[in-house]
DNA sequence: CTTAGGG
DNA sequence: CCCTAAG
């Protein structure tokens, strides 16, 4: 098996998105995916396209973002892409849908070709098979399709002829992509290619690399109105900075979470255990089931970034390394992350598709009930209204973000302040987000009211509609009920080691009020395959000992609306756990504990550490006996070598002293016998008085 | 599940 | 911290 770290590293910037480009020989024999290749390279082309655009536009985002800004260049597709005839949907769609294998066996073994194929393509486009797709155009994806479509232009050095050639399939019924290199759609086409939506649609369903997109906009295909734009799915992450994701910087934001690992408003720390369904082992044991899934899944994608599937399942930690007061807040993002790709390359498609979605969401607004701008803030929507049209459609220009403290030194620079405010907004939006409706005034909480019962209604000139962006910054447990949730809520204010820890939080980021009204949502009636991802009222809880949640489907996902959408994605109902296999956060030992665990270790000596854990971290949940292992390993470690080339936070030399001492006679007196067990200790530590250590 | 160790 | 082999 592939190196875990092999995966992991080396990348910076954005990493190209695997997308699954064109089969190859290797793909052609592929069991499990029946469908033509054709058909897939057909759909393959647009999401290179589409893949290719966002790389693109990401470049660019700042500068241009709502502006035709020319054109992007598609890699080139030649190899990969194949020209027949699509063929019966029907048994394509049902073949893949049915069985969710078929993402993996189809494209993960060739991640590494296909991304290697895609890197090619992106540094040697063929002069005469460039595709171009407008700069303002995104595809959507919607389970109406095609005609959405219509929107995205493709256009073919070839022109033209090329062009006419395209129609003339469509209209046929079967677009006959013999020559993808001269497709050419423009916007006369929608119609004749709405006619060949259930193709499409088969494809789409089928094809990893588009499948996201679509199903998050499925949702919203009612919504999406004539405008010839095209917009992305807006659910993805958010981050525009790669970097900032990927270097661990320990930005902590409105969160506390010091040793004992608790967070202020938005999370909570303590016993989970009595709201958690599953212990902590076996939720690691489902880490670690998914994580071994993970690399036999997609053994060629990188994790870098987070991603952001709406069923997806992430973690996000705030941590404070320490107590001190002048200390920084962190906010640590795992660097080595693994991340199920239980949508195959959806997710990485998604990732960078964010970044489309924020540049276009500044100029244009959003449109759909999808669209979040990640970076929206102050403005509320404005809804447009249109008398024939019996939907309601909005025009988002912005969303209020919630309130954010952030504290630092006076000291600081501007520019480490910015980077700080940078990393709580990347927080923020890394953490997910949930979209909050407010009309006139009041925050609508019912998920499951229809426009029409809350009074928005296409004649209506609703002004005092508006929407929110709130942090989720823990997701719900996959078990967890809505009715646990609350519970859940209830004590982690109470939680006891807020009292523990008075240290006072540095940062607080997300809703103020966030206590007393912690963010809520109604399930959605229709989602029932996205039930476990339905944010519920315990949303802004924590559960602070495991490193995972199911993720909420933040963006993209909130307003569901449409449930034959979800029909057309059902692929990823089930895999809601896709990034349980996260990297725990690291939590640095503090002084304190490392006393504690010396003193334990005193006692019982080193081969216990269930006992140590028990004696001395009974309450610490998220330091397992491993951990203390590790750490007496380490401090071990630390103890003989010289001062200077220790790191972290210092340890006191005294404790030190003491680690060695212990070290050294339970490695003589090896486990001795419980007998001993308590009077033995005391004599080494009698001996090694010499620090003034009481026994 | 625990330990012990390597990574 | 993670992962695993062992017991």
């Amino acid at each position: 098996m592939v190196s875990k770290k092999r995966l992991n590293c080396g990348f910076s910037g954005y990493q190209i998105p695997v997308i699954p480009k064109a089969p190859r020989s290797a793909r052609k024999r592929r069991p499990c995916n029946k469908l033509d290749d054709d058909q897939i390279c057909a759909f393959e082309l647009l999401a290179a396209v589409a893949g290719k655009l966002l790389l693109e536009s990401e470049s660019s985002a700042s500068s241009n973002a709502g502006a035709p800004a020319g054109k992007y260049e598609l890699a080139d597709c030649r190899d990969s892409i194949k020209h027949e005839q699509v063929e019966d949907d029907k048994a394509v769609r049902s073949e893949c849908l049915d069985q969710g294998s078929c993402v993996e066996s189809a494209y993960i073994p060739e991640a590494a070709e296909q991304e290697q194929a895609f890197k090619n393509g992106l540094s040697k486009p063929f002069a005469e098979n460039k595709f171009f797709l407008e700069h303002t155009s995104t595809i959507i994806g919607s389970n109406s399709l095609l005609k959405d479509w219509s929107d995205v232009k493709l256009e073919s050095c070839k022109e033209v002829s090329a062009d006419a050639q395209l129609q003339t399939k469509v209209e046929g019924g079967s677009p006959d992509l013999a020559d993808p290199f001269d497709i050419r759609i423009v916007e006369g086409t929608r119609k004749q290619l709405d006619d060949d939506s259930k193709q499409t649609e088969l494809t789409v369903a089928n094809t990893c690399s588009i499948k996201a997109p679509i199903e998050k906009n499925v949702n919203s295909s009612a919504l999406v109105n004539s405008d010839s734009s095209v917009q992305f799915p807006l659910y993805r992450d958010p981050v525009p900075c790669a970097s900032f994701v990927k270097s661990r910087n320990n930005v902590k934001l409105g969160i506390r979470d010091d040793d004992e690992n608790y967070f202020g408003c938005y999370r909570h720390s303590t016993k989970i255990r009595t709201f958690r369904p599953t212990s902590r082992i076996t939720y690691r044991r489902i880490r670690k089931m998914l994580t071994s899934r993970h690399w036999k899944v997609a053994p060629k994608l990188k994790d870098c970034e987070r991603s952001y599937s709406n069923d997806g399942v992430k973690s996000f930690y705030c941590n404070r390394k320490n107590k001190r007061g002048n200390e920084r807040c962190r906010f640590e993002i795992p660097s080595k992350r693994r991340k199920l790709y239980d949508h195959g390359f959806a997710v990485a498609y998604d990732k960078e598709a964010s970044s489309e979605s924020i540049s276009n969401s500044h100029e244009k607004g959003i449109k759909g009930d999808t669209a979040i701008p990640p970076k929206g803030a102050g403005a509320s929507a404005s809804v447009i209204n249109h008398q024939k049209d019996p939907n309601v459609k909005f025009s988002i220009k912005s969303f209020k973000v919630p309130e954010l403290y952030i504290e630092v030194p006076e000291t600081e620079t501007i520019g480490s302040l910015k980077r700080t405010v940078m990393e709580a907004v990347t927080a923020i939006l890394g953490s997910g987000l949930r979209v909050g409706v407010v009309l006139q005034g009041k925050k609508v909480r019912d998920d499951n009211r229809t426009l029409q019962q809350v009074g928005i209604s296409p004649n209506d000139n609703l002004d005092t509609l508006g929407f929110t962006l709130e942090p989720s910054f823990s997701k719900v447990p996959l078990s967890l009920s809505p009715k646990d949730d609350t519970l859940a809520s209830a004590s982690y204010i109470t939680d006891q080691e807020l009292s523990r820890h008075p240290s006072s939080p540095i940062f607080e980021l997300g809703p103020p009020n966030a206590l007393s009204d912690p963010p809520e949502a109604k399930l959605d009636k229709h989602d029932e395959s996205n039930h476990e991802l339905e944010m519920s009222p315990a949303t802004p809880i924590d559960q602070s000992a495991d490193e995972a949640f199911p993720d909420f489907k933040a963006l993209a996902i909130v307003p569901p609306v449409n449930t034959e959408a979800l029909a057309v994605v059902p692929v990823n109902h089930k895999n809601r756990c896709s990034e349980l296999s996260q990297r725990r956060t690291r939590r640095p030992f503090s002084v304190a504990e490392v006393e504690a665990l010396v003193e334990a270790v005193e006692q019982l000596g080193t081969g216990r550490w269930r006992d140590v854990k028990m004696r001395a971290f009974d309450n610490a949940d998220h330091r397992t006996y491993v951990d203390l292992k590790d750490k007496w390993k380490t401090l071990v470690h630390t103890a003989s070598i010289a001062p200077q080339q220790r790191r972290g936070e210092p340890v006191p030399q005294e404790h030190l002293d003491r680690v060695l001492a212990a070290h050294s006679y339970w490695s003589q007196h090896q486990a001795k016998q419980h007998a001993k067990q308590y009077a033995e200790p005391l004599k080494i530590v009698d001996a090694q008085v010499q620090n003034g250590v009481a026994a």
